[in-house]
DNA sequence: TCTATATCGTAGCAATTTGGTAGGGTATTG
DNA sequence: CAATACCCTACCAAATTGCTACGATATAGA
């Protein structure tokens, strides 16, 4: 029950834009350094980021990358979406549902990781790139919400 | 953000055998083809569930397996835990945690992944195969309670 | 005591996924 | 026109997944 390391860097990468959002555009070199991820392999994954239209690119030199919409405006769900595809604990509760097992209306177990999956989606799509930043200046000015 | 076959098997054959607690053993072979999952594999899930507990077994002829503990003192969270390892979307917000990074205090991310794990956590620990009898006694009776 | 029935245990294996590396192409700035 | 930086694709080793295979051991019943 784990995520990849593509929806772990993917977010840190999109925080480290919600961070400098506004300033132009970040070069890939910089928040690779930053964030301590191979920029080739961060590449990669900003690359869907981008095709998504969650992140925009610009190129050349002085070029980078900056976030498509607000902070306030992307959730974590849509990146890890984008990145992992979509959170389905198995396939048959999946949006993009195939594989439907004939005994699905009746199955006690698909209703056991429905839940699971309801209660992901509703933490993650609940958080902002813009409740981060919060979060991260009340740390920074030692008043911890995350522990009241 | 999957489970693998082996949690979602493990649910369905600790629900197969919920479904018949108190009848005796109740043998892998008949499981297996209740649930359509190969013996062979299934074998060896069971016999992880067998060494943590959650099941017992009787050997030789007429044997079987059956629950180690009452339908309702059993969560789909312990079966999991059990068949897939501990709940944790990326490593550092794990139980066992070997590898914490440097600026766990601090990390924003971390804090997003464990609130994702202690959603998780609170669903599947509050299911118990007790419930999920009940639940496919409603759907039997043509009364869903998953649908209220 | 024999035999059928089951659980136990371990080894092996093909396919897929993961987590990258490598390297060349293209666009833009100065 | 050169440096910078995005864009794109191919490749690869290691780990994981989802099994199969097969022999050993234990027990019930004839």
């Amino acid at each position: 029950m784990k995520l990849s390391t593509r929806g772990e860097y993917g977010l840190r990468a999109m925080f480290d834009l919600a961070l400098r959002y506004g300033a132009g555009p970040i070069s890939l070199k910089s928040i690779s350094e930053r964030q301590d991820i191979s920029s080739n392999y961060l590449e990669q994954l900003i690359s869907v980021l981008r095709k998504s239209g969650l992140v925009k690119s610009v190129r050349g030199s002085q070029g980078g990358y900056f976030l498509g919409k607000k902070p306030a405006d992307i959730t974590v769900g849509d990146i890890i979406r984008v990145l992992e595809g979509p959170i389905a604990p198995v396939d048959c509760v999946s949006e993009d549902q195939t594989d439907l097992c004939h005994r699905a209306e009746s199955c006690i177990a698909r209703s056991v990781w429905k839940k699971v999956k309801d209660s992901i989606n509703e933490v993650i799509d609940s958080i902002t790139l813009e409740d981060m930043i919060q979060e991260s200046e009340n740390v920074k000015n030692n008043n911890p919400t995350h522990f009241i």
